[in-house]
DNA sequence: CCACTCAATGCAATAGATTTGCACTGAGTT
DNA sequence: AACTCAGTGCAAATCTATTGCATTGAGTGG
């Protein structure tokens, strides 16, 4: 959840519009601890007013494109969506469960990642470094 | 590539079978310098003698349950297939081309990620922990 | 040698996630 | 009023992977 975000602003520094749809999805997104799959926003949505699933495919996209949103890449099929790193979110790593496909943070410094030398010496542009720690949680252990 | 990789007894080892199509799928991804998809997989086998899609899926799901292989995700819809850690092969980030999909092994110091504390105090099972480089490769950056 | 079983495989159909093509709408412009 | 264009919706297509069911062939017991 976060409290800090005004996602108005987010848009505009962004420069695109803030369209109810846009602002609605970055709610979702900012509103819950965890990232979350289209299909999850999607259904959150849906629920109240409604949106199109495609619409929601199309501001994920955008958001992501802007360095708004992150695109995270799970064990499993679907991609899943958090707030990107700002001031607000610094990056982290996450724990994937297998059993039930669900998508925890971790604390930013669970994982010490040294990635100065590569980013120094690797012969072509470096967007993001990514972190996932897979296996089972503690919920689907019992 | 790998020179040191007998994959009769790799099947061995694991009480698999070591049918043709096995030793054949373990080929491709062990004689490989970077990991591959599916997809890649199929096609170079589908040149020579012929196995079905579906096939290749079951026996990378069979390595990858025993550990023989790792599915490596992307920042793509595809899973990537590689030799799992093993005498051989030691864990390694992947670096992952958002332009042409190519995805390539880093040297296994290239980051250094210190995932120990994680380990002792995690409240569930890991497995493994994925790093990967996203960004654009040499190529694609001309 | 025959009947039985079982793993490995193939083929067709299906599922799940995402993308594409095309039409519609409504705000701003000429 | 006519034009333009971004944002959106809807239907269909695409891509990746999985499932259900039939076939085959090696091994096993009678």
């Amino acid at each position: 959840m976060c409290n800090q975000c005004n996602y108005q602003h987010l848009l505009d520094n962004a420069r695109l519009d803030a369209t109810e749809n846009r602002i609605r999805v970055l709610e979702v997104i900012g509103n819950n601890s965890y990232p979350l799959s289209a299909a999850d926003i999607y259904n959150t949505l849906g629920r109240n007013g409604s949106i199109n699933r495609v619409t929601v495919y199309r501001i994920l996209d955008l958001l992501v494109e802007h360095e708004l949103v992150d695109r995270i890449s799970t064990g499993g099929r679907a991609f899943y969506y958090g707030m990107a790193p700002n001031a607000n979110h610094h990056p982290h790593p996450h724990f994937y469960c297998k059993r039930c496909g669900q998508m925890d943070c971790l604390t930013p410094d669970s994982l010490n990642v040294d990635s100065g030398e590569l980013w120094k010496t690797f012969p072509g542009r470096i967007d993001k470094v990514e972190v996932r720690v897979d296996g089972i949680c503690k919920n689907c252990m019992k």
